[in-house]
DNA sequence: GTTAATACATAAGTTATTTATGTATCTTTG
DNA sequence: CAAAGATACATAAATAACTTATGTATTAAC
């Protein structure tokens, strides 16, 4: 597991991506891929992820729809028009910070050898 | 400039292997070098900046010594050995969590390319 | 002699999370 | 068939890292 700072600012962004990948999503099912996709080094709470999905729907990027498996809820999130353009956005923003960070942390690399 | 919720969790690493990097340096001096090798798209502000040093300090990762010019008070900050070895997990932490993220975030190429 | 840059510092407010708790259904296991 | 664990939702209080605001003082530039 990574320290939780590292993970902090980057939930939306894989929310959203996750979303844009799979088409539709539940909340449950988006935990559970992360940690699979990640051999359990990203692990999302529910108490962050639920809020998180709920202020997306708020804020339009998001759409619901329940479906009943039996007696049980799921509700299924799927990007809006707009939550296409933002996941798009905040992906190109997230590698364009990792790039900027790997170029402040090779610096010893580079001012070794040039 | 990134979305500051991004660039939370990364100043203890930023700092300290800019430390690692160059010998000594005072607090000033580290917000304008990220400035400047970032193109001003990381900009740490004084009251991020010195918290975090005044903590780094009293958990032992970092020595001071002030230096005066003129009437001016400097304070250069340096790892310790507890430091050195704190710059060098934080750094490969960073490093691993920008792989994992990567390979989350590029998942649609994966797929569609096998 | 006023403005901007250099150089330190701290305190209140914000915000995204963690931790804790709660409800309910379905599945496995002894 | 009872208990435990997994599935699936939700919210509220506490925490931590920052932002924003403010303060002091020296030096440089105009």
């Amino acid at each position: 597991m990574y320290s939780s700072e590292l993970i902090k600012g980057t939930l939306k962004t894989i929310v959203l991506n996750l979303l844009k990948e799979n088409g539709k999503m539940y909340g449950y099912e988006i935990t559970q891929r992360v940690k699979e996709l990640t051999d359990g080094k990203i692990q999302i709470t529910e108490g962050a992820l639920y809020p998180t999905l709920h202020s997306l729907e708020k804020s339009g990027e998001l759409d619901t729809q329940k479906e009943y498996m039996g007696k049980r809820v799921r509700k299924y999130y799927s990007l809006t028009k707009q939550g296409h353009a933002t996941a798009n956005q905040k992906v190109n923003e997230l590698t364009d910070f990792m790039n900027t960070m790997k170029f402040l942390l090779d610096l010893e690399a580079r001012t070794s050898n040039g």
